[in-house]
RNA sequence: GGGAGAUUAGCGCAGUUGGUAGAGUACCUGCCUUACAAGCAGAGGGUCAUAGGUUCGAGUCCUAUAUCUCCCACCA
């Protein structure tokens, strides 16, 4: 029995725990070696362990949980595979963020007891994000569920580094590198995020070596002269040509620097005099190297000055900025200050900002990977939905630098480099040498670094399936098919996925990636913990039920188009969910008073056939727009098939056989409509699994999620076409009672004109009669050999038809109904006039549009000259 | 500075090869009709941001402009 209302909170859980408990979420190859069914893996973009999920994870998760699902009972041997991310920085400035409130810091607990703590944290929020997962629906095999930092993915990252070090790919070197002295540790560039900030430029004096004056440098950071080794100028700039070559003052220090010259330098910006600090700008760098200067290092790792600043030395940067401008005051050096607005780099996880300073740090050379992401997508391995996103890729790689994959953090996966403390020598390998491969010391240690989190994220698509181990898995389900995620993450994992997999599997790593939107809240703003909008998918599911979530999240929401949230729009899309419930309740009321026999198809009537028609059309239209993942249409189809094809009309076709005084129509025309309704329950699964199968196990002893995808019996052209008139011609009733005020309750008649009736239009009312009577509540059908004054007419797409005007009557209203639609009718006709009359569309336009438009325009002009009789008859 | 997206009914949105503007919700009218008032049946409501262009025909293609959003970027 089915409850008395839709109650999703009480049945949710126990139908999941069924679920699993029938190893439903694996693929049919873990029970049948040779199942035949094409491959379809996922695999799961690992969450951060930093905290819990929030309304994006649910639209990323469900949207993987729909195609798997429909994968799934659509004959795929379908794998989805979960799993987390240790999210190495992230996680760590939130650990550190914890032992602040407790008096610690990290070094005080010292590097194992931090790792334990490490280890901890993962274990609660690890496992609430496989709890939200499980309450959100999702079904990914839970026993192939993969942690970043568990020991086959710290196998698969040795493996890779190694390889990778050992075929040159990898290197360690001293180069200038994004530093954030808060986090202390490397970044890469992509973890630099840039936010305009209101500075100034400073003008400041550089005296001539000869005393004959200054030389105006204007710069955004003063403080970093100590590091300055020349000062540049464009070499075509007329003002400083005669001085390239020639020496200035660095004030303060008061140390003999060259003016130089390179293009780098824009005639139009400040001055047209760049000064040169290689050790703390990516531009001097390039510069300083390009005319062989030696970087002079200014600062120390907490972002203070050091000892080349002299008496700044120790000073934080922004301090020694402070002091160092007033005495430049003071000396009389400073020309002006100007307001000026730049983008300050700064940390992506703790927001502060980011210097650049010369460090020795372990790089991925990327130059020849670039090149094979590229040549994934031209050719046309990769497709990107939408594909705008694609541009977006491809201008990353086109412009990308080497990666810096070192972090001087503690949660990570450790570098595998180990050197000898007597000799100094280098060795890469998977497990600590016992001894120096040089000197055969024993006095080895290990690299102090751990990697940037993104380098075995990189791995996922292999190192989930047991890289580098030669595994089923790996063989079968490699490459992976549709990777669903953010827009945010396409550089820092999408691009890299594919360039690893390229490089060490020699494949890309799946052949779609369908990029979600953004979600917003009801503002428009867009969710994140930091503007602290985020909403608990959990405390959604609690309210309303994970069904009414996923069809929220899923429905309306063009591909790839950011998504406003809000609980109105749960509430409105719940009630779709509503519907499905109810109309379950009422196939179960009319089995009810039936026996139950098998469904006979040759016992179908015509409505039967329309709604087998209909069911066809939107499996086809379904099955093409889940294959170009546009998810939001596929849903669409299925929403208005249920609503308006099925409950709206269906239902009520099929009333006056269900509840039938013949037993075995009745029997019959339940067995249709159970078997209908089964199908629609297929069709929905994927987007509302819980009620889905809830309702199934109601009417069968089966599961619904290992049930084969909704299958109709067929398509009936000539009954479908038939029933779709007998729906205008309802419409058409219903219209014109109404127009003519007649109460809903009131029996009327309706009349044809025998003479003016196709045997066809005849057959198909008399086939409607029951329908007709039901639902437009006519009470019977008269044919009369002749139609006078008394009536009046309406046309429809089966004919002219009539009402007793004494069961209709009001010649006011009517009178104003027949002017608006001749009105109506005459705008279309003018409308279809300026194309038929139009030489030039009738020659150009495709034959059928042609055709199709002028048999309109005869049908306006007949119905237009009736209405007219009529009015003229009424007058 | 460069790039991308958005702009469609009061509201939040859909509209995939150019062919008479769509669903939901809200509002209005009438119905508690034995699955469902979280419902049913109807009605109204849109020069598809603006200006040009291509075309027999443009929400859809092209070119500008405006407003909003996002991404990238070292002009010191």
């Amino acid at each position: 029995m089915l409850d008395k209302s839709y109650e999703p909170q009480k049945n949710e859980s126990l139908i999941y725990k069924k679920w699993e408990e029938n190893k439903c979420f694996k693929p049919h190859s873990d029970f049948d070696k040779n199942f035949a069914g094409e491959n379809y893996t996922i695999i799961m973009p690992p969450p951060n362990i930093t905290g819990q999920l929030h309304i994006g994870h649910a639209l990323n998760n469900t949207t993987q949980d729909f195609l798997i699902r429909y994968k799934r009972m659509k004959g795929y041997n379908t794998l989805w595979i979960p799993g987390t991310d240790h999210a190495s920085i992230a996680t760590e400035v939130k650990i550190i963020e914890a032992l602040k409130k407790e008096g610690l810091t990290k070094e005080m607990l010292g590097r194992e007891k931090f790792l334990e703590r490490a280890w901890l944290w993962n274990d609660k929020y690890g496992g609430r994000i496989k709890t939200q997962l499980k309450s959100l629906g999702c079904s990914p095999d839970w026993d192939r569920c993969a942690f970043t930092m568990d020991e086959q993915r710290q196998k698969s990252v040795l493996h890779v580094f190694k390889k990778l070090y050992d075929e040159g790919y990898i290197y360690r070197g001293e180069k200038l590198i994004n530093w954030c002295p808060t986090c202390k540790t490397a970044l890469s560039d992509a973890e630099v995020e840039h936010v305009d900030e209101d500075s100034s430029l400073w003008y400041i004096r550089y005296p001539y070596e000869d005393n004959s004056g200054y030389l105006v440098v204007a710069t955004t950071r003063p403080e970093t002269m100590f590091g300055d080794v020349c000062v540049a100028v464009n070499p075509e700039d007329e003002r400083y040509k005669d001085k390239i070559g020639k020496n200035v003052i660095l004030p303060i220090k008061n140390k003999k620097i060259p003016i130089i010259a390179d293009d780098y330098v824009e005639k139009d910006f400040g001055t047209g005099v760049v000064k040169i600090t290689p050790a703390h700008d990516f531009n001097d760098y390039e510069v300083g190297k390009r005319h062989n200067f030696e970087p002079i290092k200014i600062m120390n790792l907490d972002g203070s000055m050091n000892e080349e600043c002299g008496k700044f030395n120790t000073l934080d940067r922004y301090e020694c900025r402070k002091k160092l401008v007033e005495e430049l005051k003071n000396l009389n050096l400073i020309e002006k200050i100007e307001p000026y607005r730049l983008p300050k780099a700064t940390c992506y996880r703790c927001h502060n900002a980011v210097e650049p300073m010369m460090s020795k740090q372990w790089f991925m050379s990327m130059q020849e990977m670039a090149n094979l992401g590229l040549d994934a997508l031209n050719n046309g391995e990769l497709e990107i939905v939408p594909n705008r996103v694609e541009k977006i890729y491809t201008h990353w790689l086109e412009n990308i630098k080497d990666w810096c994959i070192s972090r001087q953090l503690w949660w990570g996966h450790r570098i595998p480099a180990y050197y000898c403390k007597d000799c100094g020598n280098m060795m890469v390998e998977l497990t600590k040498p016992s001894k120096c491969s040089k000197c055969a010391s024993t006095n080895i240690e290990q690299d102090s670094d751990v990697l940037d989190t993104w380098f075995s994220s990189a791995l996922w698509p292999f190192s989930t399936l047991g890289y580098p181990d030669d595994t089923d898995d790996l063989k079968k389900f490699f490459p992976t098919s549709t990777l669903v995620t953010a827009q945010d993450i396409i550089f820092f994992w999408v691009a890299r996925m594919v360039m690893l997999s390229k490089k060490i599997m020699g494949k890309t790593p799946f052949s779609k990636v369908l990029i979600n939107g953004i979600v917003r809240d009801d503002e428009g703003k867009k969710m994140s913990k930091s503007s602290n909008n985020g909403v608990d998918p959990i405390e959604i599911i609690e309210k309303y039920g994970a069904d009414s979530l996923r069809l929220s999240l899923l429905f309306g929401n063009g591909t790839g188009n950011d998504f406003r949230f809000s609980e109105e729009k749960i509430l409105e899309d719940r009630k779709f969910i509503n519907k499905v419930f109810n109309s379950g309740k009422f196939l179960e009321l009319v089995l009810s008073q039936t026996y139950e026999t098998k469904l006979d198809d040759t016992k179908l009537n015509i409505f039967d056939k329309w709604i087998y028609t209909k069911l066809d059309e939107t499996i086809d239209e379904i099955n093409k727009l889940v294959d170009n993942l546009d998810i939001c249409q596929a849903v669409n189809k299925m929403y208005s098939f249920v609503w308006d094809d099925f409950c709206n009309y269906y239902l009520e076709f099929t009333k006056p056989y269900v509840y039938s005084d013949n037993q075995e129509t009745r029997a019959n025309a339940c067995a249709i409509l159970k078997d209908v309704y089964l199908n629609i329950l297929k069709l929905l699964h994927p987007i509302i699994p819980f009620i889905t199968e809830n309702i199934y196990s109601n009417f069968t002893n089966e599961m619904l999620i290992s049930q084969s995808y909704a299958k109709s019996i067929g398509t009936f052209e000539t009954e479908s076409q038939r029933v779709e008139k007998i729906i205008s011609l309802i419409q058409k009733i219903r219209e014109t009672r109404l127009s003519y005020n007649v109460a809903p309750s009131k029996k009327i008649t309706l009349v044809a004109n025998k003479n003016n009736i196709s045997d066809k239009s005849l057959k198909t009312v008399e086939e409607a009669k029951l329908v007709l009577s039901k639902m437009t509540n006519i009470e019977r059908v008269d044919m009369v050999e002749n139609i006078n004054s008394d009536c009046i007419k309406f046309v429809t797409e089966l004919g002219e038809f009539y009402f007793y005007k004494n069961e209709v009557v009001d010649t006011e209203k009517e009178r104003e109904k027949i002017n608006k639609d001749i009105e109506k009718i005459v705008a279309e006709i003018k409308l279809l006039e300026t194309r038929i009359l139009n030489p030039n569309f009738v020659s150009r336009a495709p034959k059928e549009l042609v055709e199709k438009d002028k048999s309109r325009y005869e049908f306006l002009l007949t119905s237009k000259n009736s209405l007219e009789e009529k009015l003229k008859e009424l007058n």
